[in-house]
DNA sequence: ACCGATTAGTTGTAGTTGCAAGCGTTACGT
DNA sequence: ACGTAACGCTTGCAACTACAACTAATCGGT
């Protein structure tokens, strides 16, 4: 069980970083943006829905505004903070990357159950998900 | 369930680290080791067993050496190999540290979950190794 | 027996991450 | 209104990782 959780992760990141040169995390950024109207957040929320730290997300904002996947701009209402765009180039990214990645996920993790294992195992994370992130703050990212 | 990918071993890195100054890799290293006739092995096949990649194992084995918890000691066999021992002091460490994770994953899987589903999460875990790790390199440690 | 190819392991280099410190802005108590 | 504390984000630094290049030893074909 912990070889699964060592193994199905690496396994994902690297069919993203070969394919689409994104890391999974990265993928799950843009992800996050596309989900939300104007696909537009604030980076201390965006921070809090990716599991990630404020340095984590300043760094990897920067290097997808690098590949003008996203833009930075001011916030109007608080001149401390700042918002983060998903632009249109980063939308066809996204776009582009999600069937094989969801295809991959598929052929690694759903073909080898029965449906049966696939609804148990939904209701296991569900389960362990208000222990792990009892506020709830990372949804479930395109139906993953 | 990509939350729960995220999560989990963070949370697990987290406890270990706290409590025992021993990344989840290390104490998988050091666990490795005491499952093994001599808790003596090779250090491409302690790669193996961890899914680690030989420049990883040889700096964390650096590492580990460094606090005295393994030796390095030359292979008569094939004097291009080394083989690495879980010293005393590493055997006391890893035993030391055993029951507190054992229970924190307890209290983080185990407890949240019925007993049934347990049992189901078992299944489907050895279900998708069959995939991730087709020649069974990596083995279940100490019950995880 | 020899030479090229392979294997075991280490080290150089670059990229990612977390913690702590920093800068500018806003909120709060008086 | 003023000064201190708190917040939002970025940057310095140290630790960890992967890939590639390197050294040393063994294997294979002739």
């Amino acid at each position: 069980m912990a070889a699964v959780l060592e193994l199905l992760p690496a396994a994902l990141d690297g069919q993203l970083t070969r394919d689409e040169d994104l890391t999974h995390f990265e993928y799950f950024v843009l992800a996050s943006l596309s989900e939300v109207p104007g696909r537009t957040l604030r980076i201390t929320a965006l921070a809090s829905q990716t599991n990630a730290t404020l340095p984590r997300i300043s760094r990897v904002l920067t290097g997808l505004e690098k590949k003008a996947l996203v833009e930075r701009s001011e916030c109007s209402e608080d001149r401390r903070a700042k918002n983060v765009t998903l632009t249109e180039t980063g939308w066809t990214k996204l776009v582009g990357a999600a069937p094989g990645h969801v295809e991959f996920v598929r052929g690694m993790v759903f073909d080898q159950l029965t449906p049966e294992q696939v609804s148990q195992l939904s209701d296991i994370t569900t389960q362990l998900l208000k222990t792990l992130d009892p506020e709830g703050r990372m949804f479930a990212s395109l139906g993953k």
